[in-house]
DNA sequence: CGGGCCCTTGAATTCTCTCAAACAATGTGG
DNA sequence: CCACATTGTTTGAGAGAATTCAAGGGCCCG
């Protein structure tokens, strides 16, 4: 990462921190939020484009999106790129490499992200001390897991059209949830090559197939970015039921 | 689940585990293995084809695999299936649905199966008194990602023969590691149905595309199985890795 | 022996990709 | 301010990939 690309910071304090005001999140205890106030060591504001994490490194920090847009995707030895997931804030990013040692895939930037750092190190402490929040840690690896095998019957078994809009869908209901959306309409700022190689279609039928849904008045595509205008006939296409998340927990 | 699909015993004692003596798996301390001896209350052995977890239900159980085949999968309403991962040995099953509240995949035996049952209920206890097997659990959580992360990427960027390669590479590696095969060319016990099911292919282009690994001597079919024959042929051409584990937990 | 399940193959159709070209918006340097 | 490069979107056309439809054969089991 080049200089400009990152500043440290560490502005918010965990006492304050504007995720634990929604009611997507769940609430810590004085307790937890005393350790996690421990736990963050510090924040880190990327510009659009830069990468967060990279495939193959040790990363000594985990992150949790305190704002911002992101995805996490790998790439095969000629270039061809998967996008996995997006990332927005409350996600929590590089638990996977603090786990198993090395990163398997990359994190990007798609517009300006803020996150908090934490120490890989300080992990043993968490599930020693901290029951209620190793269980959070299960279960963001368990949501992230519901979420991947929800995409991946998608790629697999959905037509272009449906794995389109159960994309969109999805990108708006986490959207609003996480508070990305001020309510009204979601701009998603990504540009139509990130649609394709999250359906794993090339751009140009990509292009075909949001003109439809746009045609339908289901979507509106803007400069460089997704405008869904009814996200309940994205739902119908795709035949998918939709996100249904009361409270979960964050860190 | 029919009565002639499952049967309860409990014969095969904690202590005796025939997983722990594998170098695959780490290795229990006499505290863990106190505490995991009262987590297992009982054994439940499946048929084949049998439904082990279904999709929408609300389990009070989670299951270790002791021995056999099985898969994981998600359906849409129009029945087109999407498989999203094998299971054999040693793989924890049913911690999504224990977290989330509700099963959104479902578990089939593809050969006679048998599972420890453990009491979601206890799951509170396990992560209030021993840190050490929380944190595999996470792991656990992790590890499953990281397979789905890489389906992900050969379902949306491989090509058939590519993918197919890359699937039958990962579930010999997969087998040899858990002693499914013991050590010579291992039977797979799937019909090509499941396998254009979990490549997202038809079953007729999935058929052609065996014909061609076949042609190539990569693998053989036999009567409702497949048989690897080269798996570095099958590494080769999907241009994957292979799996790198050295010691992993389990419970 | 018949029925069911699985594998195989050919042919027509549909979907998706690549190639190619053009246009719009943005930013840069002169 | 303009010329130019860059990036992203759009469209058409032909090639290639994968699907559906259809049919036949093998095997096991009741």
């Amino acid at each position: 990462m080049t200089a400009k690309e990152t500043r440290n910071t560490n502005n918010t304090s965990c006492a304050d921190c504007p995720l634990q005001t929604r009611d997507e999140f769940r609430k810590f205890c004085p307790k937890e939020l005393e350790f996690i106030t421990r736990f963050k060591t510090g924040e880190l504001s990327v510009d659009p484009g830069a990468t967060i994490l990279v495939e193959g490194s040790h990363s000594a920090h985990l992150f949790t999106v305190l704002s911002g847009w992101g995805f996490r995707y790998k790439t095969l030895e000629d270039g061809r790129r998967q996008i996995l997931n997006f990332v927005m804030p409350g996600d929590l990013v590089g638990l996977q490499g603090s786990l198993t040692g090395e990163m398997q895939h990359s994190i990007e930037a798609l517009s300006p992200v803020t996150l908090c750092v934490f120490e890989r190190s300080r992990l043993k402490e968490l599930y020693r001390e901290y029951p209620s929040l190793s269980y959070d840690l299960t279960w963001i690896a368990a949501r992230e897991e519901r979420i991947l095998d929800e995409n991946l019957l998608s790629i697999g078994r959905r037509s272009a059209i449906e794995r389109a809009a159960y994309l969109l869908a999805l990108i708006q209901q986490r959207a609003v949830a996480t508070g990305l959306s001020n309510g009204e309409n979601v701009r998603i700022p990504i540009t139509q090559q990130h649609i394709a190689d999250t359906l794993g279609l090339s751009i140009v039928h990509t292009n075909k197939t949001l003109k439809k849904l746009a045609s339908r008045n289901l979507i509106r595509w803007l400069d460089r970015g997704c405008e869904i205008l009814k996200v309940e006939g994205l739902l119908e296409i795709s035949q998918w039921e939709g996100l249904s998340e009361t409270s979960r927990p964050f860190i």
